[in-house]
DNA sequence: CACGATGTCTGCATCGTTGCAGAGCTGCCA
DNA sequence: TGGCAGCTCTGCAACGATGCAGACATCGTG
């Protein structure tokens, strides 16, 4: 059976359309005999407002769009669910969709078929897109974006600062009395902005402490999951003079890294600490539990959700804000000082 | 800048609306020379089809909607994105929200305002929702319900055989040799069916091995999270005569019962052995990696999306059908044989 | 050359809703 | 009693797209 229309429930209550919709709405004073006339009829047919209709008329769908490449990373998990939350405090629906990864998919968002067209605006945590594509291809929804990418000034930007959580972890390491601490996640040859900012952290750190860079301590994945987490840790430990300490560009790598090292017969944290980055819920009963810097996701979420509202509301674009995130060093086991 | 619509493109290309319309969509033929002022026209203007109304003229969204509790419970997120890539490959986008485990949030997919009327369906998993409640509040949105909420016969329904998992788990337990095994996560209380089957999943497997059913044995949990799994194996420990294995009914509360035994100074497997259900990633790689029975979430997703296009396009209801997915033993180094 | 068939292109109506302007009624005051 | 507010209520137009029917030009055929 058909939906009910305003037209339907008009003819059966014997009033305009008009005033269905005002009674639906409440805007305008109706009289309670007609009210009540139309609100039996609502109920009758069991009227629901048609959004789409709605939508088209006013030019706004109420509901922002949160693309993330995977789902089941733990940490874009939990960050979805920290905007779905901000978004409805600020009277928005959030919609998630993926990418998978693909770059071509991501690219999708560009396209003139692109579903984005349904949303009033785009929260993007882009892993391939670099905000100049972003730009020339020249969608008008609102766009925020999350996390590290190359930052050119045309879009409004939400994420923590890289080189100093980077930093933040290795002096951490380093003030267990580590000195041979190795890097995992590096990424140098695609837009692996992010990775590279943590590089650059990790160096700092390094260097402030006096400690030497060592090439062969720094391990490039291809992305950041458990298995090369795992991998890395292994070939590590397989050096000629392998490290003492492992930062791993997150959580994902350094729970496989956990794992490597257990595999491999060495103990955490007593022969290596091992630390990560975003803080997910599985590092606290992970064994041991992990050590972590725990980016402010629910304040990553307002922030953006925020910025992207105004943006939306105040048609006029404000300057693109480049917003940062906090972040708190959270450490558990795997950093524990030696006994 | 507003965007631009089929009239500014027609105007500009001096042409007609509906000529544009048939050069965007590829419908009618268009000869060579007009249809290249109109892609002129199209680029110059960056036209993007305004996807509100062409839904609201059609009658249609193309877009489906997954609601799960809460997205980052892994299981919820790693069967999101199976359920996204299956809509993919009908045809559909699939957008997801969660309603944070909230019934009051669940209800409100029913209440007059919802937004799923921008949709052509609704894949749902529902924690306290019925489908009595779901058939009454009567949506006219073809919906396919997952996990095992009681079957009344309204609704398309795709699950697995939870009796049949939970039987499986513990049979596995007892083909171990042990004896007392215990349950955690029964929900004996509210709309729990899907505990409620696991339970008698496991009191079949007692009853046909002849073991005791020692209700100490069975820990009921309000949620299925881990530090919950923590406290009941920690709880199961202290009691006269501990078990010596335990029944997760799900992965989450299995994980962190492994963390609760840690504490504990309990070794697993040798002193206890420990068993989930929902194979999510994490388990693979944590310490011991968790034994687990492994739902086919592809197929899940793979058979709810079916049913649901089914629904959708033959506009007649096909009767609902109550489907059933796979699932498969995965036996880790939480059940390892003693030595 | 007349005719129908085909191939292009267009205008109108429509999806279900809301903005707007104004119609009709009532009551109040001069 | 006339006129003006103020309150309800209504009809029309519009959001931007597509379905439909038909206009017009061109072509082939007898």
């Amino acid at each position: 059976m058909r939906e009910a229309t305003l037209r339907d429930v008009a003819t059966r209550a014997g009033v305009s359309i008009r005033t269905v919709s005002n009674v639906v709405n409440g805007y305008a004073p109706v009289s309670d005999t007609l009210r009540a006339k139309v609100e039996t009829a609502l109920n009758e047919l069991d009227y629901r407002p048609n959004l789409i209709a709605r939508n088209l008329k006013q030019g706004r769908s109420g509901m922002l769009c949160l693309v993330v490449p995977e789902l089941d990373v733990p940490y874009f998990a939990e960050l979805a669910r920290a905007v779905i939350a901000a978004g409805r405090r600020h009277g928005y629906a959030v919609m998630v969709d993926q990418t998978d990864a693909d770059p071509v998919r991501e690219r999708e968002l560009l396209t003139r078929n692109s579903r984005l067209t349904l949303f009033d605006g785009l929260i993007l945590s882009p892993l391939t897109l670099s905000a100049q594509e972003l730009r020339e291809r020249g969608n008008k929804t609102p766009v925020v974006l999350l996390g590290e990418h190359l930052f050119d000034g045309s879009f409004s930007h939400v994420a923590i600062d890289n080189v100093s959580a980077a930093r933040d972890a290795t002096e951490h390491l380093i003030s267990l009395g580590r000195t041979r601490i190795a890097a995992v996640g590096d990424q140098p040859y695609r837009t692996g902005e992010t990775a590279q900012l943590r590089t650059a952290g990790y160096r700092q750190a390094l260097e402030r402490a006096g400690l030497p860079f060592d090439p062969a301590l720094v391990r490039p994945t291809e992305r950041f999951h458990r298995h090369l987490g795992a991998t890395a840790a292994t070939a590590l430990m397989a050096l000629p003079s392998p490290p003492d300490a492992i930062f791993c560009y997150n959580d994902l790598l350094a729970l496989g890294a956990l794992r490597g090292l257990l595999t491999a017969g060495v103990r955490v944290p007593d022969d290596v600490a091992v630390i990560g980055i975003d803080g997910i819920e599985e590092g606290e009963f992970a064994t041991p539990s992990l050590s972590t810097i725990v980016p402010d996701k629910q304040q990553i979420a307002d922030l953006a959700v925020e910025s992207l509202v105004a943006l939306i509301e105040q048609g006029a674009t404000p300057a693109p804000a480049e917003v940062r995130a906090s972040h708190t060093l959270l450490a558990r086991e795997s950093t524990l000082g030696r006994a």
